[in-house]
DNA sequence: GTGAAAGCGCTAACAT
DNA sequence: ATGTTAGCGCTTTCAC
């Protein structure tokens, strides 16, 4: 990769003319009379005109050698089950796009994060937002990154870090307090079991119920398909639910595909709300009352905090959940 | 960024220990005792041990600035309106980690386009995979480009790259008969009227039916709302067809909503046929019969094709799409 | 062969 | 304040 001798500089005109568009700093330097132009916006010698202005931008690649940093950082989300991070990436790649940066993401489950963790490490990403789960084996990865840290979600934050992430106990609450206010009083839960999953408490919260308490609680994947088989499993049982809170809107969705099946309508025979506000949560039939995360505010807040301009307190940041009401909810039957 | 010197090395033993990890080329060659090691993988004085084996991983950043090109991808997508990009955007992702590739996203309307493409060249991108389709005044910034680029949509390919995409004229033929085959006379076209689309060359060669047949084609822009607007008003006029065959899933999940609002059933009184299958279609209640798109094989290919492994013709590769039959599509009632 | 040296295009520390 | 120089950590070329 040798580089091409640029054209001798036109004789005459200066500022008017444009002669090596996109060339090395040197070449300007060298045209304007000195050795090298030290400040990639250094004005040249005849005054105002910066070298910006004749055309040049600086190489990213040579500012990150230089630097140690480049302008890039690193998104590890889930695999993408679930819509809403397929929205909520987009907000992100967004908000880094304002503040003129790129993103490099990396779809990963669990194990392979702590990969991609070093991984963008290597790559000297500016910062790393982190929006899965690490197991407890890889949290020391985490610790000992050297690259700036934001995580994403409120399960289980490791300490000293900054963690942007919405209220899903409260958000939980709202869901399950908008369904008893109906009426309701057997809602079922369809979500994470086995961790302390905020949305698993926020509902017993509520309800004052038991965890044990047989027949309510359904471990459900969150996928359309863990919502479509754990409903189907609620549906087998002797004593059906009249309301059903769905820990997420894909969740939601095939659940309401396990009652169609079942021939039961939504809402007359049971009432199905959710949490996140995807785009599917509006647009299933009937359109699904969901509790919205602020995903834009998140996304925004969360490349701010990595660039750590208002230095942030390095806790558990937590932003409230807004009730969007739609066609699934309704009183019960009788 | 001064560079923190390594602590001197353990006398005695070699290949046993690690003594700096993720150090420089320049330390291993001091430790080997000579002033340095040219070449990245090369063997130390005392022989198979190679640097690579103690630990060390090269400087991407400092590979790129030497050698010219980062191993990072650009991806240029629509605006994901359309959750069919996310789903294929997910598999351009795992195809080019397959091959030690990152993938920058860039998410963009037609308009801000050309600003990627220059930003993703600037960045020393290794190749550009471009989805959008470029305004006329732009496909000069697309021919001028150094960089490698290959498109990923058969609507106006440039000539001189190669171009995947899936045959969607024969995606559309095949929907279009499928309905035909169960009886169908009267079917609407919902998608892109205004440019040369080949799903509406399909549905309409297939039919047999001129471009101008009023009351039969409709404009609807590619999201579930363009295709709730676009079916509101096939509903409003006189004569309602008996089949509608959306030119995206999205587009059909927008108008099975539209048609569910007027108390019509699929498919008892309407049938809906899509393209794409993206999992939004297997969901949707009915599931939404679907003419798919080989999205990971084509993902696979696009990867190949940047990295010019099979030296592909610079023209368009079509490739077959599939009907994947659900329960949208059924005779017409009498 | 194997080892040294010259870039790549910046930034930052350093002289003047 | 200016302008110069020494890296950043590689890859490539060149000399031995």
């Amino acid at each position: 990769m040798r580089h091409e001798p640029y054209p001798a500089p036109h004789e005459g005109s200066r500022a008017d003319c444009i002669p090596w568009c996109l060339g090395p700093t040197r070449d300007y330097a060298a045209w304007a009379g000195c050795v090298s132009a030290a400040a990639g916006d250094c004005s040249i010698k005849d005054g105002a005109t910066s070298i910006r202005k004749l055309g040049y931008s600086p190489n990213p690649v040579a500012q990150a050698l230089s630097s140690g940093s480049t302008q890039v950082i690193g998104l590890i989300v889930p695999d993408i089950g679930n819509p809403f991070w397929a929205v909520y990436a987009s907000a992100i790649e967004a908000a880094a796009h304002l503040q003129g940066l790129d993103v490099l993401r990396c779809s990963a489950t669990s194990d392979s994060t702590a990969f991609f963790l070093s991984h963008l490490e290597e790559m000297k990403v500016r910062g790393i937002l982190l929006a899965t789960d690490l197991p407890d084996e890889d949290r020391a990865v985490a610790k000992s990154l050297s690259t700036r840290l934001v995580q994403l979600s409120s399960h289980r934050p490791l300490d000293g870090t900054v963690s942007i992430a919405s209220d899903l106990y409260q958000g939980a609450r709202q869901a399950t307090y908008h369904l008893r206010s109906l009426g309701h009083a057997r809602i079922a839960f369809l979500g994470d079991l086995s961790g302390d999953d905020p949305r698993l408490a926020g509902w017993s919260d509520t309800l004052g119920v038991s965890l044990q308490a047989p027949g309510l609680a359904f471990q459900a994947e969150f996928t359309m398909r863990g919502g479509l088989e754990a409903m189907r499993s609620i549906l087998a049982a002797p004593e059906t639910p009249t309301a059903v809170f769905a820990s997420s809107d894909a969740i939601a969705i095939g659940a309401l595909h396990a009652i169609r099946e079942a021939r039961l309508d939504v809402p007359a025979h049971i009432s199905l709300i959710s949490l996140d506000d995807s785009p599917e949560a509006a647009f299933a039939l009937p359109g699904i009352t969901s509790v919205r995360q602020p995903v834009e505010d998140m996304a925004r807040d969360a490349i701010a905090a990595l660039l750590d301009e208002q230095h942030l307190e390095a806790r558990l940041h937590m932003y409230p959940m807004t009730l969007v009401q739609r066609s699934s909810t309704a009183s019960p039957a009788n």
